[in-house]
RNA sequence: GUCUCCUUCGUCUAGGGGUCUAGGACACCGCCCUUUCACGGCGGCAACACGGGUUCAAAUCCCGUAGGAGACGCCA
């Protein structure tokens, strides 16, 4: 039987970066043992999904190039089969209708509490024969208590949990919607899923579900639960951490390469290898080498990646990329001169966002100087820069090596080293006392631009 | 509280009884390269949670302890 997995997030909030790689996971199960990864939006919490959300959960995957297959399934489109699947429950006995006030259960719950005994639904509605007026009913499964239920997780492996810690959990609410134990089994089988891939958050509610299958007869799929991604300090990832949705980490300015890259290798590896391609990843992969352990996500190693795979990137694609993190509307020559840098400023960046405001050198000429620069602006550098200019001037067009050099005979002649000379026209040129090589920069920009910028840096200082 | 899961350098991990004086990557530190910053190269620091077993031999198997996480909803 061929292998059918599915990711099925909840429009409730933001798709967290751990569900990312919970479908990463899925993707790359199905794609190994060409099966089929379907989507399914599990939108019953109606207060709480948003069409964005929604929207944003398909534009992620997307953006990663994580494709799936057949149409997605809207979980919410399906009330009426859960329905229908909880009343043929309750017609063969496997379920009853409970008419237990929230506010019963809630007191039966304090007084758990208090003697300091595991609640459980006592069961009271089982065998309940006044039935009340005017109250709707939910409808309850029967739990099987006896001996123990045990899964072969492809994560966890062997786990047993006594039959005896479930009770009679509620399938349909008392509005007549189903509950989420209700909809994830009947969408799962209904979908025809064989292995369901999921966060170990979810490992405890497997034995539950696992009696709503056993009730109706099917099938029970292998379950595989990966750990949860945490904050570098261990506890749950949050906005204080840096970003927790996957759509923040594209504004910050990574790669999907780079995201795809990381998530692969938190929490599963490979040998020693740590740069992973798409294909090598597909051919690879298996539960086997996924940890059991739960992962802290590390910013410095993604930036490190990011890094990487911006180096890595062919200049034009890279560029139709950056594009979308500068802010102003370029023009031809703007472009042109970025793209002639690009090699080097790219080697300088660890995100997209950095080599967008490491872009600008090509853009617009320094508004103010960093007050570091002022360390490079003595009579002696001045008049330094003024014999540059000289230089410039002389030249036809500034080829960088003939600039370089003619630039250091000059620092010889001035008795200076050139890292002085360097460094005011870096500050002149940029602002800054960071940039890629200056003769780079003047090559690009020209001797018109570059001869403009070390004039207004001259009069800056020398007045 | 009950149940379930987890525990190798700061972090991600390799390791599945002897080849482990525990390997790689990121981060950090130092050196080299160098017009700055990076890239790159070389080197360094740094871990088997603890306690018992089993065994000729344990990071690796078993049992405890401690710590961490998750579940226990008419949320998903």
């Amino acid at each position: 039987m061929s292998i059918r997995v599915r990711f099925a997030p909840s429009p409730t909030g933001v798709l967290h970066i751990g569900s990312v790689r919970t479908a990463l996971f899925n993707w790359l199960f199905a794609r190994h043992n060409s099966g089929k990864f379907l989507l399914r939006i599990e939108d019953t919490d109606k207060l709480r999904s948003t069409d964005e959300n929604t929207k944003l959960i398909f534009e992620i995957l997307k953006w990663l190039e994580i494709d799936w297959d057949e149409e997605p399934v809207i979980q919410s489109s399906r009330i009426e089969r859960h329905k229908e699947i909880a009343e043929g429950l309750v017609k063969q006995g496997k379920a009853y209708y409970c008419y237990c006030s929230p506010e019963e259960l809630e007191s039966k719950k304090e007084e758990a509490k208090k003697k300091g005994i595991p609640y459980k639904y006592d069961g009271t509605c089982q065998n309940r024969t006044d039935i009340p007026e005017g109250i709707n009913p939910v409808i309850r499964l029967k739990a099987d208590i006896a001996g123990a239920t045990t899964i072969h997780d492809l994560v966890q492996g062997e786990v047993t949990v006594k039959n005896s810690q479930l009770d009679d959990m509620i399938l349909l609410r008392s509005d007549g919607t189903p509950t989420y134990m209700l909809s994830v089994v009947v969408d799962d089988h209904d979908m025809g899923i064989t292995h369901v891939i999921r966060g170990d958050d979810h490992l405890t509610n497997t034995f539950r579900q696992i009696q709503i299958y056993k009730a109706c007869g099917w099938d029970i799929p292998t379950f595989g639960h990966i750990p949860l991604i945490y904050g570098p300090d261990g506890s749950k990832l949050s906005k204080r951490h840096g970003a927790v949705s996957a759509n923040d980490y594209k504004e910050l300015g990574y790669l999907p390469e780079a995201i795809f890259n990381y998530l692969l290798r938190l929490g599963w590896s490979h040998g020693d290898d740590e740069i992973i391609s798409k294909e090598n990843a597909i051919n690879w992969f298996d539960f086997d080498n996924v940890g059991k352990s739960p992962s802290r996500f590390d910013m410095a190693k993604l930036q490190n990646l990011n890094a990487y795979y911006m180096r890595q990137k062919e200049n034009s694609s890279l560029f139709d990329v950056l594009k979308y993190y500068i802010n102003t509307q370029l023009t031809k020559q703007q472009e042109a001169y970025i793209l002639k840098g690009l090699n080097s400023l790219k080697e300088r960046a660890k995100t997209l966002v950095e080599l967008a405001d490491a872009s600008n050198i090509y853009i617009n000429a320094p508004t103010s100087f960093d007050e570091s620069c002022s360390k490079y602006s003595t009579p002696k550098h001045i008049d330094a820069l003024k014999q540059v200019i000289n230089i410039i001037e002389e030249m036809n067009v500034l080829i960088e090596e003939e600039l370089c050099s003619r630039v250091k005979e000059l620092a010889r002649s001035l008795d200076m080293k050139l890292v002085d000379i360097a460094q005011a026209i870096r500050g002149a040129l940029s602002g800054k006392l960071v940039s890629p090589s200056v003769f780079e920069v003047m090559s690009i920009i020209g001797k018109t631009e570059s001869t403009l910028r070390i004039k207004r840096y001259i009069s800056y200082y020398d007045d």
